[in-house]
DNA sequence: TATCTGTATCGTAATATTGCAATATTAAAC
DNA sequence: GTTTAATATTGCAATATTACGATACAGATA
């Protein structure tokens, strides 16, 4: 097969599966830190600090995109890139809780 | 291709691309939610809490485990897994950090 | 309008992932 | 030792991802 089985999870699962899916691959985390260093919207020069080809990179930031990592608007004739904070919020948000629940797990099992 | 050219980015960034890659599929986050709930470490029946076949399972099972994620020791004729907190730590303390700095920004853009 | 610049899309090759049936393994129970 | 029960591994088919060259497109500038 290779297709997910999507519809036999709930709307949650899905939807931190797909969070985390898309901060799955190293270039992806490097333009998330990158647009973070800069600490601001990026009109350009994305492609020079990766070692990607700008097709790839153009796909990646799609991915990010479409993923609701980050926003992405016309400014001119480039294209303004910056993180879309609620989703990392959603992020920080439920490791924080599986950390907690965690910590204070009653049965010390391994 | 398809190979994710890893050498080309730091550690730190394929770590946590390398967890977030683990936690990119809702069958895993299921097991993990399902290993939360029981508030304890499995020895058994994850099969049947999931809708998939036992070799799936057990695959998602496997790569879970090599991402450090959750940990696995045996346990008369059965396997006890359990979360391995350190992992989750990490994705919480880089994912608070990402939510600071984000919502810290000087530069209001998008 | 022609050209340049930055970005997106298309097409395609290489590789990875997902899922499961069949089979193997392992340790307990008999 | 044989059976049973739980989990892992193998092998394979279907699909997805990654990467990039070629090309298209849109806005700025000459």
């Amino acid at each position: 097969m290779g297709a997910t089985k999507t519809d036999h999870f709930t709307g949650k699962q899905n939807a931190i599966a797909t969070l985390a899916k898309a901060l799955g691959h190293p270039a992806r985390i490097a333009i998330i830190e990158y647009l973070l260093k800069v600490d601001a919207c990026i009109c350009g020069d994305i492609v020079n600090e990766l070692p990607l080809a700008q097709p790839t990179v153009s796909q990646h930031l799609k991915e990010l995109k479409n993923a609701g990592l980050i926003k992405g608007e016309i400014e001119g004739n480039s294209i303004c890139y910056c993180i879309d904070e609620k989703a990392f919020q959603k992020l920080q948000n439920y490791f924080t809780i599986i950390s907690t629940k965690v910590e204070n797990r009653k049965s010390n099992c391994c």
